[in-house]
DNA sequence: GGATGTGGAATGACGAGTCATTCTATTTTT
DNA sequence: AAAAATAGAATGACTCGTCATTCCACATCC
């Protein structure tokens, strides 16, 4: 009755699912494990979640919605110059690290347990990469008008080949002794690499 | 007795194995949807194969083996300019995006499957990263050793960016319309980005 | 004391791996 | 060269363990 309980119920098994799928995977992950940490029956989880993929589902997609607000938000602010773009880049990746680097369970499970569970959650991971992808395009092709960036980028391609830089950076936290070190480093080398190139001038 | 034949029903198997996992992923595997696949007896099956992790691991050491040697070929040319720098780029990019290109079967398992079914597994994708990562790094430092590129580089994690970029690049293959158009446009993008960065000079 | 929540035993489906048996091809015997 | 013997390759019914899910007896709360 008291939906505040029920919520609680919720998000503790929810806690509990996270740390079993990003310790042992969802396959190893019995139903009975996630019950143990909790201390509660198994059959009462059924009454808090449908089925196995169904918790699952709720934790990535948690977190994917967590991405989608970083990545929506900070659309429409468009800069002018390089400078104010390379502030913008530092903000947005900062952003995304710090979200990855928030919950290192969610990192885990997003990079070694998500693809291939279900069908219908590789298409909602596939959905964000490609708003994503557009977005930084939609970016990239602002400072083109604007005349800070080369006219001639092939923007499709370097929008993903960004993003993948974003996630090799999250990636790369993940096992980084020290993680916020870690990022700005990234974040650095990266708004360098992106600006400037590698080539001495 | 004739070996031979032994090594044909083995990779008549290994064929098999890899269209399987491919297409409906290593947990929703059966063994008997391989033999199924050869028109055998499942049993056969194991006369060739220790269990069904054993031809995952020959399935994706394959691969990963591939990857390796496209790797370590290339590790002791080292160029003097930027220009040499530049067509290093493009070549040893072009293998390895054609590697992926070569067997979508084999980007689809390493990209959906193959990370988390098995830890020693993990680790062996992990070390082929770790090894990737360095070569990279090597090539850099002596970029910038001969002064063609900037002396101030955190060459530890752009070499990790690279490789994220190239990863980038064989997930983006696998979904492109004209992989090798694709491919080449990624490899001309991310040269330039290497080298001169996106501003407008 | 009824309604609602809980635990964990029971169920059933599923699939990996085994093994006794059959089949086939090659070799040996007559 | 036919018949018999042998090796070893292939088969698939069967076993066995593992969970996801269901069910119901019991507890807890109003």
């Amino acid at each position: 009755m008291d939906s505040d309980l029920i919520e609680k119920r919720r998000s503790q098994i929810l806690a509990a699912s996270m740390d079993a799928f990003a310790e042992k995977g969802y396959h190893d992950t019995k139903i009975s494990d996630i019950a143990e940490r909790l201390g509660i029956g198994h059959g009462t989880f059924y009454r808090y979640f449908k089925n196995k993929l169904d918790i699952f589902f709720a934790v990535v997609d948690g977190f994917l919605a967590q991405i989608k607000v970083v990545v929506e938000e900070e659309a429409p602010q468009f800069s002018d110059s390089v400078e104010s773009y390379r502030s913008q880049i530092r903000r947005i990746g900062g952003r995304m690290l710090r979200l990855f680097m928030a919950d290192t369970r969610m990192a885990r499970i997003i990079f070694f347990q998500a693809l291939g569970v279900d069908p219908a959650l590789d298409a909602r991971l596939f959905s964000i990469k490609t708003l994503a992808d557009s977005m930084v395009e939609a970016y990239l092709a602002n400072g083109i008008v604007k005349g800070f960036l080369r006219p001639d980028l092939d923007t499709a391609v370097l929008s993903r080949a960004i993003n993948a830089m974003t996630l090799g950076a999250a990636f790369d936290i993940l096992f980084a002794a020290n993680p916020s070190e870690t990022g700005n480093r990234w974040i650095e080398a990266v708004s360098l690499l992106m600006l400037s190139g590698m080539a001495k001038p």
